[in-house]
DNA sequence: TTAGGGTTAGGGTTAGGGTTATAGCCGGTGCGTTTCT
């Protein structure tokens, strides 16, 4: 390559100059190094292998945890004129999977899901390619989806064993350190060279207000967004709370634009009501945690926790999605002494009980002796009243254990398998203890006295920049000199090819740069 | 002859009232699912 990355970056994108982060993994990545780099939000992340996948020979793999981010991806990279990138998965139909299985060589960019990627047809084809670079796009899901949820994301490191050990490239905009050395060890890479910026925002002030009950948190909302109408976001934990909320802010002050949004809606609604939100057509989103990644809309002002998230690191990331645009935003955390029933909650039933895995394994022994070594699955599950996750779980474990393989029950001694359900208990013990651990992180924040930024920050990175606006409520943080700047766009042009434009536009919600 | 209104019977759904038992909170995040290359 005698071309410099200055050329390339002006050639691909147009831009001269590239953003805090960008060169140093470019040219790593260019060197066939494996790297983990934490970005902030809106600096570009995705330029990091887009460059590099137009500058190497080879395919570039990349695995991202939404279809909607991979659609957004590959419109974008098509309307700059880049024809070689395609996202594959069950969007598309038989046939369209096909070409895409049988023409891999034809392109330089494949964006995928982990699951896609435990397709054994897709594997073979992908070993017969060159693969230059495989990357991790929110690298955090490997941690914060992998143990439980989504347990293909610890499947990763053998994928990339499995098509040749390519550079690894992860990365992700808020990985604590913890997560780092997760997304490091379940990737198996500890030679990553790491490219850490720090994640405290200095545009966004924190506030926690405690109520005497969940029912003043709604009237303390509806009173502020009387006073402030802003692009707001408010947190639920629950989907029927969140069309319950819109439902009574709707009435408490009917001139705002409220909706909600959750997992359990029409996939046709989902997409609606974020475009509309991206748009400024709504004014407040009452959302689970399923609104969030991949929505990077400028000019959120304010951010409310209704309800608290599990752990501190979701808690950085939704707060995060305030004032990208660096102008003053806060983040309101409501709060009262039974806040942590709900999170516990969701903690317990993430994973199965003592008592159900045990049964689950004399059933299995029970099954392996009558030599029946197929697991019809659903009836497990209503059998032993797994939800979805503890069985993903439980599966994924007894795989490791060498007790399924290729969905078949193995034969083992009956000391082998007291010994694996022994593990499994242990397990299942220590990720509890852990997710715990992690609510009474967040739990203590609150009852912190200290400065709320400082003590959020602090555990996570060596240095807290001062506040650009106010601080908090800590630091004599007061609603009555909050000024947000308001900056929501209409169309209010009469020329025809203005309000064309900004049809065109509706529900694009990525930057131009972010490439 | 046809369009359109009215009637009727039968099946299904929902709202609302009455009763009884008992808990108080009842829960989040998404991918894949087809084929013999």
């Amino acid at each position: 390559m005698n071309k410099t990355l200055e050329y390339y970056l002006e050639k691909y994108t147009g831009h001269n100059e590239f953003r805090t982060g960008q060169k140093e993994i470019i040219t790593d990545v260019l060197e066939g190094k494996s790297c983990l780099g934490i970005l902030p939000t809106g600096s570009g992340k995705s330029l990091c292998y887009q460059l590099p996948a137009r500058v190497l020979n080879g395919l570039v793999v990349v695995v991202s945890p939404l279809i909607s981010l991979m659609i957004d991806q590959v419109k974008q990279l098509k309307a700059e004129g880049f024809r070689e990138a395609v996202a594959l998965n069950s969007f598309l139909d038989y046939t369209e999977k096909q070409q895409v299985y049988h023409n891999l060589d034809q392109y330089k960019l494949v964006y995928v899901s982990p699951e896609m990627l435990q397709n054994p047809y897709f594997l073979q084809r992908l070993r017969k390619q060159s693969i230059s670079l495989f990357v991790v796009d929110e690298a955090h899901c490997i941690s914060q989806w992998g143990h439980e949820f989504r347990p293909d994301y610890l499947k990763l490191d053998t994928v990339i064993q499995d098509i040749g050990n390519p550079p690894v490239l992860a990365l992700s905009a808020t990985a604590t350190p913890d997560v780092q050395k997760d997304i490091i060890k379940q990737l198996n890479c500890e030679q990553m060279v790491k490219h850490i910026h720090p994640m405290d925002r200095d545009n966004i002030a924190f506030v926690v207000k405690t109520v005497e009950s969940d029912k003043y948190k709604l009237d303390y909302i509806a009173a502020l967004l009387h006073s402030y109408q802003v692009p707001t976001m408010i947190y639920f934990s629950s989907r029927k709370w969140t069309e319950q909320a819109a439902e009574i802010l709707r009435t408490h002050v009917p001139n705002l634009r409220i909706a909600f949004y959750h997992g359990g809606m029409e996939q046709t609604d989902r997409i609606l009501i974020q475009q509309q939100f991206m748009n400024d057509q709504l004014d407040v989103i009452c959302c689970t945690s399923a609104f969030g990644m991949g929505i990077n809309k400028k000019n959120v002002r304010l951010v409310v926790h209704y309800h608290l998230p599990t752990q501190v690191e979701s808690f950085i990331q939704e707060v995060g999605r305030a004032g990208r645009d660096g102008e003053a935003s806060v983040n309101l955390l409501l709060s009262n002494e039974n806040d942590q029933l709900l999170p516990k909650q969701l903690i317990e039933t993430e994973l199965p009980t003592h008592g159900q895995i045990t049964m689950l394994m004399d059933y299995l022994r029970h099954l392996v002796e009558s030599k029946e070594l197929t697991i019809d699955e659903s009836l497990v599950s209503t059998q032993f009243q797994f939800n979805e996750t503890q069985w993903r779980f439980l599966k994924y474990q007894l795989e490791v254990h060498g007790m399924i393989k290729e969905d078949r029950l193995v034969q083992i001694s009956s000391s082998d398998r007291k010994a694996i359900v022994n593990d499994i208990h242990l397990l299942v013990d220590k990720r509890k203890k852990l997710k715990l651990a992690k609510l009474t992180d967040l739990i203590n924040w609150i009852h912190d006295k200290g400065c709320r930024r400082e003590r959020l920050f602090l555990p996570f990175q060596e240095q807290v920049r001062p506040a650009k606006f106010q601080c908090c409520d800590h630091c004599g943080f007061s609603f009555e000199e909050w000024n947000p700047t308001i900056t929501n766009k209409r169309i209010t042009s009469d020329n025809w090819e203005d309000m064309l434009q900004s049809l065109f536009f509706q529900g694009e919600h990525h930057e131009k740069q972010t490439s």
